[in-house]
DNA sequence: CATACTTCAGTGGTCATACCAGTGGCGAAT
DNA sequence: ATTCGCCACTGGTATGACCACTGAAGTATG
């Protein structure tokens, strides 16, 4: 029984701050976008010194359930449900994840999404992938314009797929992977027949065929794949061989 | 650029010191299982204040990158990828998340690890797999310790799919999941019907048939589903109202 | 000699206090 | 009425002392 002791369950004191705090969410007396007292009044009601009140906190903070802003006090997380988004990204410095795997994961969790999406999405989800549709065919020319109505299209998609859980990780995978794809140049790609793609991904969501939806999804998404793979092959900006001294070629940066 | 300053990005000496240990990660000078320099001498080296230090070593421990030893020392985690399982319930407590959002998850995020494990396992994986299956028919009278072997086999598949991301995700919502059957009573379902659809899924991954692999853990797990459910509905075991139907458990459980 | 117990150095955990650093509002100067 | 700046409040960092846990060296005991 309990063969806890993992990770870092916190000591006594940590542990006590986190399981008050966490009932304090379970009983509903906290609610999201709440302020929570300030840690010097906070930590005398809880019998803490502040260092191990902020050491809760922060590890709540860690994984997103609070949001800390310095100077004006600490909140309960209010928006979607979100990992943090460099958790994968350090993880993978730990365990060398492979690009392959993190496309895998994504294209995994994404086209289910998109199939999901296209059962339960509702009038006010179609409206807001119309749009990214449209404001995507409107920057075609704008690489890095269309790169935000694309990650927004995908996030709308996650949203309506109605399952939470899988959006969070999605966006976890997703952002780990974005955050590499920043490294290489801004990929001007065939930014006309993704924006096509997109829109016919939307059309079956909103025809409301799982399966297509989930197939063409698929389908784009190894697209994006491969042609993010030949950039990565033309402009060999990893990391692979030796640590030599970091030779930040941050140069074209473009815009 | 970077409208970053989301959660808890790290103010700059805990950034400071998460990019350090991030580096040293990445350029190989600190490997899976070493151990780091004392709090202490690491503080001074990197010219922060030993609170700060704890701060960063804190964050990157509640991501399971380092595993934090009382009166022992802090180590860089050495097993599988692993997030911090207690996150998504955390989390669960403040958005709410429901069970079958979980099942959901682990639905898809399962069935595809044993499709791909039946396409990349190789022989060292047959061999523990069969050998759980046979721990759990051996077991078969005793819950607990089934439900032991019953775990390690799907951690195995999820080993033997060879990405360690989508194990990594897998893990952490199905020990959400498992937090949560814990307050069940222990399942007594059909365990002998539950040890077949093992062995069954255990063939179709030998016999490398993917597709099938990924049918049957999706029927297994609709299965594990619904028995959970009807648990849940005979035993409203959970916490809101008076929990009752509790046998003999004198007295108030008042502390 | 072998074993069990004690001691102790080292490491992380907690605490208290003082001070640094952003925020935002209240109030005085214009 | 608008603007500017002070200031109280909140989180962030720095010290330094002390507590709690571990593991191994050292000592007493059979």
């Amino acid at each position: 029984m309990a063969e806890n002791k993992r990770a870092n369950p916190e000591s006594y004191r940590t542990m006590q701050v986190v399981n008050h705090i966490r009932s304090l969410l379970e009983s509903g007396a906290l609610q999201p976008g709440e302020k929570i007292p300030s840690e010097r009044d906070f930590a005398r009601s809880l019998k803490v010194s502040r260092a191990s009140l902020r050491t809760g906190i922060n590890y709540l903070a860690a994984m997103g359930v609070l949001k800390v802003r310095h100077g004006v006090g600490t909140f309960v997380a209010d928006g979607p449900a979100e990992f943090d988004k460099a958790s994968l990204s350090i993880m993978g410095a730990l365990h060398g994840f492979q690009p392959w795997q993190m496309f895998e994961a994504r294209l995994i969790l994404e086209s289910h999404l998109a199939g999901l999406a296209a059962e339960r999405s509702r009038p006010e989800h179609y409206t807001a992938l119309s749009e990214e549709v449209v404001e995507m065919f409107a920057a075609i020319d704008c690489p890095s314009e269309y790169l935000v109505h694309d990650v927004l299209f995908h996030r709308i998609i996650s949203q309506a797929s109605g399952n939470p859980i899988l959006a969070a990780l999605m966006e976890t995978v997703s952002s780990a992977l974005y955050e590499d794809r920043r490294k290489t140049v801004e990929h001007s790609l065939d930014l006309r027949e993704s924006a096509e793609m997109h829109r016919a991904i939307y059309r079956a969501i909103r025809a409301g065929k799982a399966s297509e939806a989930r197939r063409l999804m698929e389908q784009h998404l190894h697209l994006a794949e491969s042609s993010q793979d030949k950039e990565r092959a033309a402009a060999p900006v990893s990391e692979p061989p030796p640590a030599r001294s970091r030779k930040s070629s941050s140069g074209t940066k473009s815009r």
